[in-house]
DNA sequence: GCGACAG
DNA sequence: ATCTTGTCGC
């Protein structure tokens, strides 16, 4: 009755690598259909050593980056991290995290990468083709491609690219802080990536969404916060 | 063959 | 990712 979760704990990683070229195929980079009303974050949280995984996503009004509700979940994975692969680690949750919610975000920024990928098919890229939502990667650290140092100040970029081709940008979002690694992971294109970087970039290095999935998920993983779907701040919803 | 390597 | 105090720099 309840069997439709995703299992990727048993897959060895030449299966890993297959499904990421099938999922690949469902993937689009195009420009944006819809004007953003709202964005959420999507991150997890584990304790060290633990396989217990808690994952949330943050959903914020687009206009001023005030979350407006989220989404908890609890769950399990024995899937390990090796890079290349952390969607078969953490999606699992993230998807159960984006079904339970009543009411879906316009885009949803993933932290990690989307096509700044070996195949093009980092975290954001894969939960956007398995739900069919806009995503995108925003990833602290890069994975793959090369990139040259953007400028000094808050809003500067350069591309990273692969031997042909531009796969997402190294973006500064603070002064005299590490740039932060964006690219597209599903119907939203390089530029959109760019731009929607940009509007969520406040006081921190983290844009907004991400941030906040960060910070919320922690206080789940802490005992401070319910699982489920929870809306906040009604007299303030558009 | 060697080094790099999201969270 | 997470465990953690102090500390260096702006």
């Amino acid at each position: 009755m309840e069997e439709d979760d995703l299992k990727y704990d048993e897959l060895n990683l030449a299966e890993a690598k297959a499904i990421q070229n099938e999922l690949r195929e469902r993937t689009r980079i195009e420009p944006l259909q819809n004007e953003i009303t709202t964005i959420a974050g999507a991150d997890i949280s584990l304790n060290r050593f633990s396989e217990v995984i808690f994952a949330g996503i943050v959903m914020l009004r687009y206009s001023d980056m005030q979350p407006i509700a989220y989404s908890m979940v609890e769950s399990r994975t024995s899937f390990p991290y090796v890079p290349g692969f952390l969607a078969f680690r953490e999606v699992p949750a993230l998807v159960q995290a984006l079904e339970q919610m009543s009411v879906k975000p316009d885009v949803i920024m993933v932290d990690g990468h989307g096509i700044a990928h070996p195949r093009r098919m980092g975290i954001a890229a894969h939960f956007g083709a398995l739900t069919g939502m806009a995503t995108m990667g925003c990833a602290k650290n890069i994975l793959f491609g090369k990139w040259q140092e953007p400028g000094i100040q808050k809003g500067e970029f350069s591309p990273i690219m692969t031997k042909e081709e531009i796969i997402g940008y190294a973006f500064r979002s603070k002064l005299k802080t590490n740039p932060v690694f964006v690219s597209p992971g599903n119907k939203l294109s390089l530029q959109n990536s760019l731009d929607i970087m940009q509007r969520c970039s406040g006081s921190y290095r983290l844009p907004e969404p991400t941030r906040r999935a960060h910070d919320f998920v922690n206080l789940f993983r802490t005992g401070k916060l319910e699982s489920g779907y929870h809306e906040l701040n009604p007299t303030l919803l558009f």
